[in-house]
RNA sequence: GCCCCCGUAGCUCAGUGGAUAGAGCGCCGGCCUCCGGAGCCGGGUGCGCGCGUUCGAAUCGCGCCGGGGGUACCA
């Protein structure tokens, strides 16, 4: 089988790019933002009949509680209280004496030193469901975005090797994020960076030279801190198999650029395939080689010289990136001539931002990058300063901790020993691999319990949730044959309960998407699974009571949108039977 | 030394400055002739330490202690 052919972008060619339709049509049903427009509706109202005094506008927080003491809390008026001069009890009795009446408000109470406490509407709730179905797969989405232009940069794991379980993190990360901004309305780009230049790529072809020269029966030098994993050799014999001797040299390959090119392009191939059977995918592959042809790199030298930031010392060109803080002083051409990875990054990054004009870039980065956030971000500034104004994010990883048999070990190239993602996905499956790695904030250090992960059963969260919406089907399955019914339907509080948790469903999308924060949705969907369950238990779907059952199939329905649509947002298959 | 991240239940981790701090796993006990199976219910211990800001701190600030990472003319 030949390997696959990866085409490398190169930005000065047009490219197509696919254009997602929008992701919502209508506006979406937010509970909170409801109440925090009836709630300042309700402020100016209490002004105008003189009960509270002036305040400049106020945007009410609103808490999603769903317990005893609220289903929406707001707190706003403890915060009132300083700017108005009055108790905050007061202040939130006046400002719910002159609340609009609205449908999806049942009950307003104000509770404690001066909370104002909701009560969703049941009728309302569970007129939602209609909402819920109709807008089907868009369901959480938002337009928030208004296709604005977002990359998200991830993985970009240098073609030198097997990618490791922490890439891997970086990459479910990456990959998430840009589901969440594609359903919030942005027009995203994912992109992966690949370094197939550079003084990295020329030891790994002088690696695998190496062992190439050997099995042709050949010697050549194996070059200092070359490359030592077992995969080199691999590579090494594919080449000998696919290209015979055409590369062999006198020690060194006959032509060292295109061999290095051909030990990249088994990398790539390597490392697609990992990302593949993730469910990771990019809509562009940047080569540094191809951006370095161009002359990008002088350009940006010229163009940080021309504004001051450059200082020759010691035989190297520097980025002085002005009140001479140290941290912001860094090689970008080294002394025998060559561009460090600082400067050709910063050519990358101005290629994202002029050249190709994204209004905002994510980069995902390991934590074994995060010294090189500040200068990134200082370089941004010498540049332009209007590119950095909170246009580029970095987000950094934290180390991913394997553990097997209880055992633990820690990922880190210095330690020479890794685990490989390929390695993980073998043993898990790409599901687990995602949810374990979309389960834990991003800057935490995460252990991945392999032992947990792999287990096929309700022990295992992923499958908990899988098996939720597995049931849903199920049920359907079971009632197919059920026509619709009119007429009233006795429900209970568990229905609407359960309904009233699938309205939080784009909450918890949105603030997962501006907090670049995915495993939000991780834990709504495991409380949500959790929830159904219980329900499923207790009560039954399908009975004699044919208007009863009309609604609890379509509340059923419903849980089973949110269910797919929030496992389609962490990349998890929503399967219709188990 | 300096910089970054973290410290919450036995373990792995959640927790927009708000009321009584949660989940999963593990452990113990009970239920489940049920649309869909491996499902459900119950049981308990905790915010590393100190000071500060605030009406209110797991959350913000400072200082310690502990863990991890970074600190190259590597990437």
């Amino acid at each position: 089988m030949p390997s696959p052919r990866l085409s490398l972008y190169s930005p000065s060619i047009p490219r197509e790019r696919a254009r997602h339709a929008p992701a919502v049509r209508g506006p979406t049903i937010m509970i909170r933002s409801r109440l925090s427009a009836l709630l300042s509706e309700g402020l100016v109202a209490a002004q105008a009949a003189g009960a509270v005094g002036a305040t400049p506008a106020v945007n009410f927080n609103l808490e999603r509680r769903d317990d005893e003491l609220a289903h929406y809390s707001s707190s706003e008026a403890l915060r009132l209280a300083r700017i108005v001069g009055a108790p905050p009890r007061r202040i939130a009795e006046a400002i719910v004496a002159n609340l609009p009446a609205a449908p999806v408000v049942s009950r307003v109470e104000t509770a404690g030193p001066g909370f104002i406490n909701f009560w969703i509407d049941d009728a309302w709730v569970m007129g939602q469901l209609a909402e819920i179905l109709e807008a089907g797969a868009a369901f959480g989405g938002s337009q928030e975005g208004a296709g604005s232009r977002v990359q998200v940069e991830y993985v970009s794991a240098n073609p030198t090797g097997p990618l490791t379980a922490g890439a891997g993190r970086g990459g479910v990360i990456g990959d998430a994020l840009a589901r969440l901004l594609d359903a919030c309305g942005y027009d995203v780009t994912r992109e992966y960076y690949v370094n197939d230049a550079g003084h990295q790529v020329e030891i790994l072809g002088l690696s695998v030279y190496h062992h190439y020269a050997a099995t042709l029966g050949e010697a050549a030098p194996f070059p200092a801190d070359g490359y030592r994993g077992d995969y080199v050799s691999d590579w090494a014999e594919q080449i000998a198999r696919d290209d015979g001797a055409r590369w062999l040299g006198h020690g060194v390959p006959s032509d060292a650029r295109a061999f290095e090119a051909r030990a990249v392009e088994i990398g790539l191939g390597e490392i697609r395939r990992d990302l593949d059977d993730l469910g990771i995918k990019f809509d562009v592959w940047f080569s540094e080689q191809a951006m370095r042809d161009r002359g990008a790199v002088d350009e940006v030298l010229q163009a940080l010289d021309g504004q001051g930031f450059v200082a020759e010392r010691d035989g190297a060109v520097w980025f002085i990136g002005g009140a001479g803080a140290d941290d912001r002083e860094n090689v970008l051409v080294r002394s025998r001539g060559d561009p460090t990875y600082f400067a050709v990054d910063i050519a990358y990054h101005r290629d994202k931002f002029e050249t190709r004009g994204f209004e905002r870039v994510i980069d995902v980065w390991g934590a074994d990058h995060h010294g090189h956030v500040p200068r990134m971000h200082a370089a941004m500034e010498a540049l332009d300063r209007s590119a950095d104004a909170g246009r580029l994010e970095i987000l950094v990883t934290q180390m991913v901790g394997i553990r097997t048999d209880g055992e633990l070990g820690r990922q880190g190239k210095r330690s020479g020993k890794f685990v490989t993602l390929r390695e993980v996905l073998d043993e898990v499956g790409p599901a687990a691999t995602r949810y374990f790695f979309l389960s834990k904030a991003i800057d935490s250090q995460m252990e991945f319990d392999l032992d947990l992960a792999k287990r096929e059963d309700p022990e295992n969260p992923v499958y908990y949730i899988q098996m939720a919406h597995a049931r849903c089907a199920g049920i359907q399955r079971t009632a197919a044959t059920a026509g619709a019914a009119g007429g009233a339907a006795t429900l209970t509080d568990d229905d609407v309960a359960l309904a009233r948790r699938l309205l939080a469903f784009p909450e918890v999308v949105a603030d997962a998407c501006e907090n670049r924060e995915p495993h939000r949705v991780t834990h709504y969907l495991l409380d949500l699974a959790r929830v159904f369950h219980s329900y499923y238990n207790k009560h039954r779907v399908v009975t004699d009571d044919a208007a009863r059952t009309a609604r609890r199939l379509e509340l059923i329905r419903a849980v089973q949108q949110v269910l797919a649509n929030g496992l389609g947002l962490l990349g998890i298959r929503a399967p219709e039977r188990m």
